[in-house]
DNA sequence: ATCCGGATAGTTTTT
DNA sequence: CTATCCGGAT
């Protein structure tokens, strides 16, 4: 990337007298934008601390953060707040909540625990069924839908409520009404009351409005185009009719729509705010003009909502590569062995390469393939640290040692590891707890418990209550990390995990607790935080940050995860109709009036994707295709991807398209052959 | 309360 | 083929 900015970037950075919206086509430096506008601001006499850079990861938030630092240096007292939409949301709902209602110490439930409290609330056992309400739900609360407005639209088509949404069944929005109802009295939100509530909060409540409104005079928001209606309406509050802020996205980027994500939302920016300046970022600093070629080609077939053309001052490049394969396997054989041979031709690093796909399920094939082959390789989305049983039993304890309401999160501590506590008791314990209207911790110490409740059940359930009481106790005052230590030592953790589970497993599940102990201790060791402190806030992240970018290994990510990333060669595997495009996006599952538009829609948005993964290749370009995949049991025939002919390739070309695990592996013979004479390997 | 076996389903992306 | 779920036994 050059040093000097040039004349769009300049522009985008140096307006600063109203709202601003970046159109920055990928690999169009926006990170750059948004850090040197930072700088820019505090320069023409912004106070730091009044600024804040929104983003949609915790990654970007970092990432931008730390280029930041190496641009300005600040007081640590006079830092802009630079963090996630969810982030931000939970702040203003810690310092703001209780005027709605809501503890200071509410708990944030993760995706697993709501899933859980919908299927109680459906009372059934489909957990296909609990996803899909879960999800309709996620859907109704990113639109703005509160239950009652969910239960009185059906069947009717409220104004501003997309189709699919409305024909959501009654059964669903009872549901919502009753997990509603229930993450109140948990004293819970989700990740979409993160957003949602501190609109209804802001909205409500005048004063509040008036101290954000005053705390955060400029605000820059990355990724525009995945905001969703919630999310753009809580911008609207916040920058107010001084209209202060900068938004940077890219319509063709716009892979979120599932969740609620809308385009509409570019549109309005110029609707509401008719002053709105646009800027255009079109040079791309990424990639070879081949790729930008097959790229540009790719998402032409899109309706396009702000033209732009992608040009870079790199070379041609080399050609795009189309590999036909027999089957995943010998797909994944022939990515490994491509990726081998080209580390080999290039002198690159194993990290030079990244392999692509649309669900985490299909990195399995390749992992065991890069693991027999001795490759290192990093694995990214999938199933995060925070997801792992271990941790997630530690997080229980201190989410109630946060929040004693959070009654999902009692029930998970006080039978694991177990105590002699099992679902009968449980069970009697809540329905106490549901008939006095308190939680089932509260409902422990009531008198009232003896006499559901026999004393050899009500017993180690008050031991329990005392010692969490104890830990809380401690948690506020002492280190966290003496006291997350003394906790995993009480509760006998190391022991639970060894009877469980064979020494090696044991071992490894142990590691991954001192990991996450070390990583609190760490932590308030940096910011002084206590236990608490962090409790309330671990629910937001989703990796460790420690696990290091910077080592040598084979990147394997799903294409959403590798949005804003680059490398130097890229492989995206499984490019065939029914995986990308997604199957799902290519037949209507439940539109009884077949929508041709909603169809069209969404294989928009799998181009879109598709244009993603593309965009994020530097030098090399793979894409490849099976001819059979075998799906439950028998193997099923698999057409390519509509998209590699809409990007002017050809998905079996003559010759070496068809280049198999067996041919590249030969191929890397004659490399290795080759390095034993004195052959230069002059290879451009 | 936990463990083990057999049966059965498995369609996508994430804060 | 594999992960998860359910039901039975201990």
């Amino acid at each position: 990337m050059s040093n000097t900015l040039n004349p769009a970037q300049r522009e985008a950075i140096r307006y600063r007298d109203g709202p601003c919206l970046v159109i920055a086509g990928a690999g169009s430096g926006k990170t750059r934008v948004i850090t040197q506008k930072i700088a820019a601001l505090v320069g023409a006499g912004h106070a730091p601390e009044s600024i804040a850079a929104i983003t949609f990861t915790n990654k970007a938030a970092r990432e931008m953060e730390s280029r930041l630092g190496s641009l300005i240096k600040l007081e640590s007292r006079a830092r802009p707040t630079v963090c996630t939409f969810h982030s931000l949301g939970m702040q203003i709902l810690r310092a703001e909540g209780e005027s709605a209602g809501l503890k200071r110490n509410f708990s944030i439930l993760d995706a697993d625990d709501s899933l859980g409290i919908i299927t109680q609330a459906l009372g059934t056992t489909d957990r296909k069924a609990a996803r899909a309400v879960q999800h309709t739900i996620s859907l109704w609360k990113n639109a703005m839908v509160d239950p009652d407005a969910a239960i009185g639209t059906q069947g009717s088509a409220a104004p501003g409520v997309a189709a699919n949404i409305a024909a959501a069944n009654i059964a669903t929005a009872h549901a919502y009404r009753d997990y509603a109802a229930t993450l109140a009295a948990y004293q819970a939100v989700d990740f979409d009351d993160l957003i949602l509530r501190p609109v209804q909060l802001l909205r409500d409540h005048p004063e509040a409005l008036a101290r954000w409104r005053g705390k955060l005079r400029y605000l820059l928001v990355d990724e525009y185009q995945d905001t969703n209606a919630t999310q753009y309406e809580l911008l609207k509050l916040l920058v107010g009719p001084r209209a202060a802020f900068t938004a940077v996205g890219d319509d063709d980027q716009s892979i979120y729509g599932w969740r609620g994500a809308t385009l509409e939302n570019l549109r309005r920016l110029q609707t509401d705010y008719p002053e709105l300046k646009v800027i255009k970022l079109e040079q791309n600093y990424r990639s070879s003009n081949t790729i930008l070629g097959v790229a540009n080609a790719l998402i032409g077939k899109n309706p396009k909502l702000h033209e732009k053309k992608l040009w870079s001052a790199h070379g041609v490049g080399d050609p795009v590569t189309v590999v036909a394969c027999e089957d995943d396997e010998k797909e994944a054989e022939s990515i490994v062995m491509r990726i081998s041979a080209a580390r080999f031709e290039r002198q690159a690093k194993w990290s030079d390469f990244a392999v692509l796909y649309r669900g985490n399920h299909q990195a399995r094939v390749i992992e065991q393939t890069l693991r027999k082959e001795k490759i290192d390789y990093v694995l990214s989305g999938g199933q995060s640290f925070f997801e792992r049983t271990e941790i997630r039993d530690l997080l229980a304890y201190l989410r109630l040692i946060a929040n004693d309401d959070d009654d999902p999160a009692f029930i998970r501590a006080v039978t694991t590891p177990k105590r002699g506590i099992g679902t009968t008791t449980l069970q009697a314990l809540g329905e106490y707890a549901g008939q006095r209207h308190v939680s089932m911790f509260a409902a422990l110490f009531e008198t009232g418990a003896q006499t559901r409740l026999g004393p050899r059940q009500l017993e180690p359930l008050q031991r329990f209550g005392e010692f969490i009481n104890r830990i809380a106790w401690r948690a506020a005052r002492e280190p966290a990390g003496q006291v997350i230590d003394d906790l995993v030592r009480a509760i006998d953790y190391r022991e639970h995990l060894f009877g469980l589970h064979d020494d090696k497993t044991a071992t490894q599940r142990w590691q991954y607790v001192e990991d996450f102990t070390g990583w609190i201790r760490r932590r308030a060791e940096e910011d002084g935080s206590t236990l608490l402190q962090q409790a309330q806030a671990i629910s937001l992240l989703s990796q460790l940050d420690r696990d290091n970018d910077d080592v040598d290994a084979v990147r394997l990510t799903t294409i959403h995860a590798a949005k804003g990333l680059e490398f130097p060669h890229v492989f995206v595997v499984g490019c065939e109709e029914g995986i990308l495009p997604h199957r799902g996006s290519i037949d209507d599952d439940e539109g009884d009036p077949p929508d041709a538009d909603a169809i069209s829609a969404r294989i928009e948005e799998e181009r879109r994707l598709m244009y993603v993964a593309v965009t994020r290749a530097q030098r090399t370009l793979t894409l490849s295709w099976c001819q059979a995949r075998r799906r439950a049991k028998e193997k099923l025939g698999c057409t390519p991807s509509r998209f590699i002919e809409e990007m002017g390739l050809s998905p079996s070309t003559a010759g070496r398209t068809t280049v198999t695990g067996d041919a590249a592996r030969e191929r890397l013979g004659r490399l290795k052959a080759m390095l034993v004479k004195p052959a230069p390997l002059a290879e451009k």
